[in-house]
DNA sequence: CTGAAAGCGCTTACAG
DNA sequence: CTGAAAGCGCTTACAG
């Protein structure tokens, strides 16, 4: 049988309420007897039972917020249900989440629906937001009140959030080069097709991808970068020019969104059987193009993983105060091709 | 806020131990009373709160014994891992866990550490075992004692386990031609290094493999199969001989342990850059020879998971009597390379 | 600065 | 067949 608090306050010759004050640092005990408890408790190898403190805590519920660019954007169709099963798991602990969807990447949307989270009065907040000053400001203030903020899928810089739980970038674009390497059908004209250059995750992608082309000593050449803006029209658009003006392409490189646009151009103008392509995560149109056996493979990030962990972590803050132990949480670089998809 | 016992027993107008009989079916209550309750339940909605179950359940600790054959396998290093981080997070809820380590695949050896486990009092079980009578009969009886029993890695027939978590050995033998098939150094000499024919698993991964070529129209042909009995000395014999035999051989499929001696022989008569080597699991010698570039691809089968899965399992079942949803939970099929290892 | 009591949701003897 | 009470480990007012 583990240690309770009922044992120290009988080791101690004190009351429970006392040992809960020391243990929880809520101050106005004599020096004395803070000094006894705080050895009993490592003497007796104290560690608090969660089953009893959840209990104790179910009157005051705990709400979490998450922010997420999710209208319009099948990938986080994962990282949600990630959420709501972490939300399943800790409904009887008291647990309840308010997921606010926004559309596309604007600050200032990301912001007012931040602070409308905040105002709905959250005790914790994930977000999946850009890496912009206006941006860091409100989460800086809103940490500075005591809630504690998780970023998924894409990282902050400048900030005191808690860590962030998503993909590692570099290394699957790293990945993609491998595989194309085991591929190799040399010399291989690339052409990148990246969500916007903007974006630190879609940069990582292109420069681990180049560097591991370069460590290989793999013959290659990048004929064009083009920005799909992650949407599937401007994709389609963009690399139907592109491959009109470089006729050599055998590879397309397809860091972000905007996967099936580019596709099409590629199916309608039957190139697939010449054309290598690489893509990233697992969408239901992308799932269907590896299938058919357009893509060769798609590198994945377990972004139900994302969802999940990130509740998980900040539960565990909150109510067991346990900080996380790293600053970054990677989710493992999934390669998906047709077989395993 | 949920609804609680008190909450119906104020409705019915009973006592809090009254709604406790129905709920957990122990008798002795009146039809009309019963009833009434049993609609209650589910017109309030009901559904009971894990952490006060997990609070009042303390004084009687769970104890749920594991029978593994890892004694000399580093495969079930990771699978032990996954075994003590379910435990660490359940420790608060009064389980622990009797872990039981084996060598090799004695049935009697099996069986005899299945007993002594079952003698120290467990309430459930989970085991990686072999698939045979003798083992099937002593757990039916175990099962039959209301111990619920989950096999790990390698599935069970002709038995009441509560389910199956572990490889899609299918699968995972399809994704290794699919790689196979991206790699394309045709035509293929293939030498088949298994563990045993005897195994299920093993045999699973030679089948789904050879679909795959046949499906595809990889020009290919098995030069021989071999089996290793997951030792690495008797690969290394077997393998040097097989290549001494079958010279053409480019490309080495191994489904199970032994990858360390086979490769030996490669590296040995220097034949890597002619050999193509696709392995199962990721253990420290695979590791290293996928990093030294010897083997192409080693796809893996979330070991850990398969631990940590198999115990939140059994504890559902037990305490929150939930039985789980399939009969079989396959980890994902994983592929490693040398960027994502 | 400290203690006694009540309560979170559930289960377990025990009494009738 | 049913109820009242005690208890699991912790926290929270409240009284002194």
């Amino acid at each position: 049988m583990a240690t309770t608090i009922k044992a120290i306050a009988a080791a101690a010759g004190v009351s429970r309420g006392t040992v809960d004050r020391v243990i929880n640092g809520r101050g106005g005990v004599s020096p004395e007897i803070e000094e006894k408890i705080k050895k009993l408790i490592i003497d007796m190898n104290y560690t608090p039972n969660r089953a009893g403190k959840v209990l104790a805590g179910l009157k005051k519920p705990m709400k979490i917020g998450c922010m997420l660019p999710s209208i319009d954007n099948p990938f986080y169709d994962d990282v949600i249900l990630g959420l709501k099963q972490a939300e399943r798991e800790l409904h009887d602990f008291g647990v309840s989440l308010e997921i606010s969807q926004v559309k596309g990447f604007n600050p200032n949307d990301h912001i007012s629906a931040i602070n409308d989270l905040v105002a709905k009065n959250i005790s914790a907040l994930c977000v999946s937001t850009v890496d912009v000053p206006a941006v860091q400001d409100v989460l800086n203030s809103i940490i500075q009140k005591g809630i504690p903020v998780v970023s998924i899928n894409s990282d902050l810089s400048h900030t005191n959030r808690l860590c962030y739980v998503g993909c590692n970038y570099t290394e699957s674009g790293k990945t993609a080069a491998g595989i194309l390497n085991l591929i190799r059908k040399e010399p291989l004209e690339i052409l990148i097709i990246t969500g916007s250059l903007n974006m630190q995750g879609h940069n990582q992608r292109i420069n681990g991808f180049i560097k591991t082309l370069q460590d290989k000593g793999i013959k290659y050449h990048i004929a064009g970068v083009i920005e799909s803006m992650d949407d599937d029209h401007t994709s389609y658009i963009r690399t139907f020019s592109a491959l009109k003006k470089y006729n050599q392409v055998n590879c397309l490189y397809i860091t972000a969104a905007g996967v099936a646009g580019a596709c099409r151009v590629v199916e309608e103008q039957k190139l697939q059987d010449q054309m290598t392509i690489l893509t990233f995560d697992d969408v239901p149109s992308t799932r269907e193009l590896v299938l058919k056996n357009v893509i060769e493979a798609t590198i994945c990030q377990e972004p139900f993983k994302q969802g999940y962990e990130s509740i998980k972590i900040l539960y565990d803050y909150s109510v067991n105060s346990a900080a996380p132990k790293k600053s970054r949480y990677f989710t493992d670089t999934v390669i998906k091709i047709k077989e395993n998809i």
